[in-house]
DNA sequence: GTCTATATAGGGATAGAC
DNA sequence: GTCTATCCCTATATAGAC
């Protein structure tokens, strides 16, 4: 059952991560909650952060197929809030790791890497994405505009999860932060819509939060 | 020399938090750069939390000042970015808070209310600017638009620097990163904005980046 | 593979002399 | 006010028996 047991290590991990931020989860607490004990936890990963590594790769392999853009015809605005989707459902998956984000980053520098990596890719996705809104005539943005759009969408998916749980007072998280990150997206893009697609799109934002 | 011991450790303490990030810096590597004791600091102190209590008492009082509006005649555009340029720079002066912002705040329920108390403050402070400039006809927005405009401007202000650590390698951080975060906040306004103010806030903020 | 027991290290914090 | 010495605790990690 070695295999089992180092699975269930890993989603033992990532499930306390998730809840109590990876600084609050030590080694002895994960041993605990699966009833074995610590030695046992190191005869299957050398370290602590040999857990965080295996945990970053499934999360770099989730983002990875989520960013891929389904090709064949220009995506639009429906296939792009899709995917918009998918991609936040994967990060939700690794909230730990934006939790604390800068410092594990700091710490691990191949993880550092690797990261940057993926951002590189969400930027590109980005950035194609909404040329092609551009030369669609939905939108209409300089590509300065375009570029720092892209930058911001970068940035409030990064941190979207650390911003509600600094903001508001709500304990428990759940699906309705993950409407609201969405939700918070779409309204970075809204105003560069034409007048059509930008009301279409201020009724649909509205059902997606409150 | 009681009063200069006291106050040599907290500023001691906000550069190296700033520095090395609040979770990596240890009571004994503040007494240590100080060159005086553990149980020096310590009679200065009860801990080392009480340490960061203080300085984010320093912070409030900064990010308090920074938000007053300036009374009298409606805000121009030009008043809005002076006013964002005085906020990122106290923020930056105590952005070993916002490095580790979810833990710090996890940890410490007083802290917590009183960031939420801020955040309050910044968010009336954002929407009553927004709404006087489309009372000036100088940008169109619903209400809606504005509430999520707002929402997303507080977010930016709340991790542009952490973003920046994040993405990119440079090591070293500075001047450079507080025009990126101010060129960020312009960049989310922009598209709001009449067309010739569009235009010329593009020009405008393309000196502050690169 | 799994356990018990333990090494090692470091951080927060205090006692008591000066 | 400041120091030295030290306590206490917890975290990561290892050794060696089963």
């Amino acid at each position: 059952m070695a295999r089992q047991t180092r699975e269930r290590i890993l989603e033992t991990s990532l499930a306390m991560f998730n809840a109590q931020g990876e600084p609050n989860v030590t080694t002895n607490h994960i041993a605990d909650e699966l009833g074995i004990s610590p030695g046992n936890l190191y005869y299957h990963f050398r370290s602590k952060d040999d857990i965080v590594e295996h945990l970053f790769a499934r999360y770099e392999a989730s983002v990875g197929d989520a960013l891929l853009l389904p090709d064949g015809r220009a995506p639009n605005l429906e296939d792009i809030w899709l995917q918009l989707h998918l991609v936040f459902e994967s990060l939700w998956g690794y909230r730990f790791l934006y939790r604390d984000l800068v410092d594990i980053l700091a710490r691990n520098r191949k993880l550092k890497l690797r990261f940057a990596r993926i951002m590189n890719r969400a930027s590109t996705s980005a950035t194609e994405l909404l040329r092609g809104l551009v030369r669609a005539g939905v939108m209409r943005a300089s590509a300065d505009e375009i570029h720092a759009l892209a930058e911001n969408i970068l940035l409030v998916a990064t941190f979207w999860m650390s911003f509600d749980a600094v903001r508001g007072g709500k304990a428990e998280a759940g699906e309705a932060d993950l409407n609201r990150g969405i939700h918070r997206v779409m309204m970075l893009i809204a105003p560069f819509l034409r007048d059509a697609e930008r009301y279409h799109l201020n009724t649909l934002a509205a059902t997606y939060v409150r």
